[in-house]
DNA sequence: ATCCGTTTTAAACTACCGTATTAAACACTC
DNA sequence: GAGTGTTTAATACGGTAGTTTAAAACGGAT
């Protein structure tokens, strides 16, 4: 081990090391805040490589997202099709929201999930992504998964009001993301207790899945 | 007229050209996307006029937040003391939640109000404020003042449930926010139209008042 | 051993950052 | 109108950013 680091070790080729590090810092400081010296220096390779093997920080950039957007919405998507399935295509409201809160928010919550979370809310305010790359293949995606979904559920229901539920249930979820963010250093206990994932989701299951019936009693 | 900028008419003192300046880049570009020499074009003045008046950048980033923290603060709690007096502090859960929607959104949606929810929206991610300052200043007084509304409402509601209950509200809002921005230059009709302040305070009234009731009913 | 394409290196380059300096212009009193 | 404190101005400074360069090191094939 040459230094403190930990994006060195094994035998990654130095293109792994360098989207690792990038991973590690873009998510940690954010675009403007990661410097292309401060990656090559955890990767432990060469400033010129970052440049040799990706064109420059903004296509490295790019590479990050590209190596875990796909997976990630598929995640999400393949999540909402196991709970339809499993099922026969009518499980319960509060099973489908479960489901898919715990792909979005990261089921079991690993460190690289909370990490990727973290750079998507970063996204999410400051586009550093090519124009409607991050809306187009990951926001509308998953957005229009949860739709057909809801509306497989509840057929009666009115389809101009489906994006409003599914704007509501998301909007809980990537608040989550936001508020974990504003906390995740902060000494309060019961604030860090109160955003503990099963807590949490088991208060949006049943808060989402009240204000998604509200919709359904008034068209019987 | 010096330049082709908006900031430099009127009678205004170069400090508040310079706050407006600053808080129109900021708002647009961030803290880091932002030089003190665009800020200082933008009010068509020196460079040197922001260290004199301001003592630096983070200290005019800090005067440009000062200026609006106080008076958005108060008219997020004062609706809710006008919601709760105007109803001899009974007022429906619609009233309530109607109130204090349309003051966080910005009841006559300035354009003013939405580029500062911009910079919250920022700042929730990377604080360049000092310490706790846009926390103990901005999101916990409304924060508070919304969770005391509503245990006056409903006093059977459960301590531990009412951060919750604001949580999936005030959530819905931010995404409001988020999602107003990605897609304020969309050509998509439909996705404004969706958006449109009355339609979606609508829905977000109906969703969240079914979404507290859920707690409501159990406890009776 | 030599060649040659690939990878890695150190250093230089250009551009911009926030700030500090210094002097000139201004507004006002006495 | 000389003197005073305040405001504006141009410019210099030290630092760091992303990128480029050109030479060195490497590695397999001949």
């Amino acid at each position: 081990m040459t230094n403190g680091n930990n994006n060195s070790e094994g035998n990654k080729s130095v293109q792994e090391r360098l989207l690792d590090s990038a991973e590690q810092l873009f998510c940690e400081k954010g675009y403007e805040g990661t410097s292309v010296r401060d990656i090559a220096s955890l990767a432990d390779c060469n400033i010129a490589s970052i440049n040799y093997y990706f064109g420059g920080k903004d296509q490295l950039y790019e590479q990050v997202w590209r190596r875990h957007l796909i997976p990630m919405r598929n995640s999400r998507i393949k999540s909402i099709e196991k709970a339809m399935s499993k099922y026969d295509n009518k499980p319960t409201l509060e099973d489908l929201i479960r489901i898919f809160a715990e792909a979005f928010i990261g089921s079991i919550e690993t460190q690289k999930s909370s990490r990727l979370n973290k750079l998507m809310a970063r996204e999410y305010i400051d586009n550093h992504l090519p124009e409607n790359m991050f809306l187009e293949e990951v926001m509308t995606p998953s957005v229009d998964a949860m739709q057909n979904a809801l509306m497989q559920i509840y057929n009666e229901l009115d389809m101009q009001i489906v994006p409003f539920l599914v704007f509501s249930f998301i909007g809980q979820l990537v608040h989550l993301v936001h508020v974990r963010i504003m906390f995740e250093n902060s000494k309060d206990d019961i604030i860090r207790k109160m955003f503990h994932t099963e807590t949490v989701i088991d208060h949006i299951v049943k808060f989402t899945s009240a204000g998604i019936r509200a919709y359904i009693k008034e068209n019987k």
